[in-house]
RNA sequence: GGAGAGGUGGCUGAGUGGUCGAAAGCGGCCGCCUGCUAAGCGGUUGUAGGAGUUUAAAUCCCUACCCCGGGUUCGAAUCCCGGCCUCUCCGCCA
């Protein structure tokens, strides 16, 4: 959530940084009469409180000394009228205005390039350039069959389209996986690991701003109105949600494995093949409670931390620089990782990292002091995928597949798989 | 799921209709004292919103907040209703 005052006193940059990112700035004017509506009926309103609370002290004394209060008590009636109509109000201008503001994303930061998908900037590192295949590789959902590592058709047979069932080796190769990831972010990286319930509350949904653009995407109880977490980002914002945090908390940094639920609502059909894009899969997020002055810095290691991953498995990448247009909408700044897959000849994202400034912690209402009675600050909060897995599975299937079907296991995950230097049938 | 108890400031904990933003203690901060990893003494100590002042900040002023939301009342931490959460017992269960 953007900061009222901040649109009260720089409404230009706000409206600037709105209109890089493809939206209309004209609601800035509309904040902006709005706002001063709501200040003045809050004035009256506390205007009237105040008269009301003088007048509290004289009844009881005149009462006290039997002396006759129909006077006052007529006033104080009278006031209570006024006050009632209002705060009606006042709640009308505070719902009016948080509604709007809600719908507002975050103010793209100064170094985003303006414009939406066609304006990502690919940053390609030398040493992780894709390797060519003497043979002709194969996508992975036919390795996958092959290998019996992952069975689509029953996966579908049990939930239907878009899930899957890893068997096997598969199964384990994914375990393997998220456990390897969680011992690099915990050991190397120094990451506390959590994990965090699989459903969440309206109320920490609404917090992290998910409701807003990710609802049509999250499946949803609607008996108990909980929702099944679409990553852990938002689960991790409502760790600290209504807290301040003491001197010396910062930063924060929390790793979490979830599965992940999505019911791609907008997608349907594509890209769908194989373990591309499926309704439940499994993420390891990390998530950074940072000093908002070293934020920045903080973005750039969690992207290298998620191309960490990269690197200890040989999987090629590239990272993305997306623009303003094309940013999540809690997003000031964000890095998009994309590895290769050479069987189906496409790059991957899997895994997205952005810086969310303040914007979260002002709806969660999570701040820090620097010292102790220190006035509380926000602190910024970035995510990042550490990484998306099963499109890293495949990939890495993808990557590692020889010429007589078998895949060779990177020396790294071999420990996560008994040893196995090699997953073959 | 059933029964009971309870949710007060960073913490412990008093407070059952007005003088309560809230006693007391602990902790924190400031100062004094003291030569010893301490104790003592004095003071201070929440958050948010708004008005106004100011170059700006601080101070000052007003409002709100004693789990959340309603209600009763001239007036609610205190009474009533609903919700959420915690604890204990029973039931059920991985």
């Amino acid at each position: 959530m953007l900061d009222i005052r901040l649109i009260r006193a720089e409404p230009e940059k706000v409206r600037a940084g709105l209109e890089k990112r493809g939206e209309n700035g004209a609601v800035v004017d509309e904040l902006l009469r709005m706002d001063e509506e709501r200040r003045a009926r809050l004035t009256e309103l506390e205007n009237l409180k105040a008269e009301q609370n003088r007048l509290g002290p004289q009844i009881a004394q005149t009462k006290k000394s039997g002396g006759d209060a129909s006077a006052l008590l007529a006033r104080s009636t009278e006031i209570k009228a006024a006050i009632r109509e209002r705060e009606d109000g006042v709640r009308e201008s505070d719902a009016a205005q948080e509604t709007l503001l809600l719908k507002l994303p975050n103010l793209p930061q100064q170094s985003v390039q303006p414009g939406g998908e066609d304006a990502a900037v690919i940053l390609r590192p030398a040493s992780y350039e894709p390797k060519p295949f003497a043979f002709e590789p194969k996508p992975h959902w036919d390795i996958c069959t092959s290998l019996g590592l992952v069975d689509f058709e029953r996966g579908s047979k049990i939930s239907g389209a878009g899930f899957v069932l890893y068997t096997g080796l598969g199964a384990r190769l994914e375990r393997a996986l998220i456990s390897f990831m969680l011992d690099l972010h915990t050991e190397t990286h120094g990451y506390t690991e959590l994990s965090p319930p699989f459903v969440l509350s309206r109320e920490s949904i609404t917090a992290s701003s998910h409701i807003v653009k990710f609802a049509p995407e999250m499946y949803h109880d609607s008996e108990s109105d909980l929702f099944f977490v679409p990553t852990a980002e938002p689960a991790i914002v409502n760790v600290h949600r209504d807290e301040i945090l003491e001197p010396g908390a910062l930063p924060i940094k929390y790793v979490a494995y979830t599965p992940c639920w999505r019911r791609e609502a907008g997608a349907a059909g594509r890209d769908t093949r194989g373990l591309q894009r499926i309704h439940q899969f499994d993420k390891v997020e990390l998530f950074r409670y940072a000093f908002p002055e070293t934020s920045d810095e903080a973005l750039e290691e969690m992207t290298r931390e998620g191309c960490a991953v990269l690197e200890a498995l040989g999987l090629p990448y590239r990272i993305i620089k997306i623009a303003a247009g094309d940013m999540s909408f809690q997003g000031a700044m964000q890095y998009d990782i994309e590895t290769w897959a050479p069987g189906t000849g496409k790059w991957f994202e899997v895994s997205s990292a952005s810086n969310c400034t303040d914007f979260q912690a002002r709806r969660g209402n999570i701040r820090f002091r620097r010292e102790p009675g220190a006035k509380p600050e926000f602190p910024h909060l970035l995510n990042a995928s550490g990484v998306a897995l099963p499109r890293l599975l495949a990939t890495l299937l993808e990557t590692h597949q020889q010429e007589d079907g078998t895949v060779l296991v990177p020396e790294r995950l071999r420990p996560y798989l008994g040893g196995r230097e090699r997953l073959e049938r």
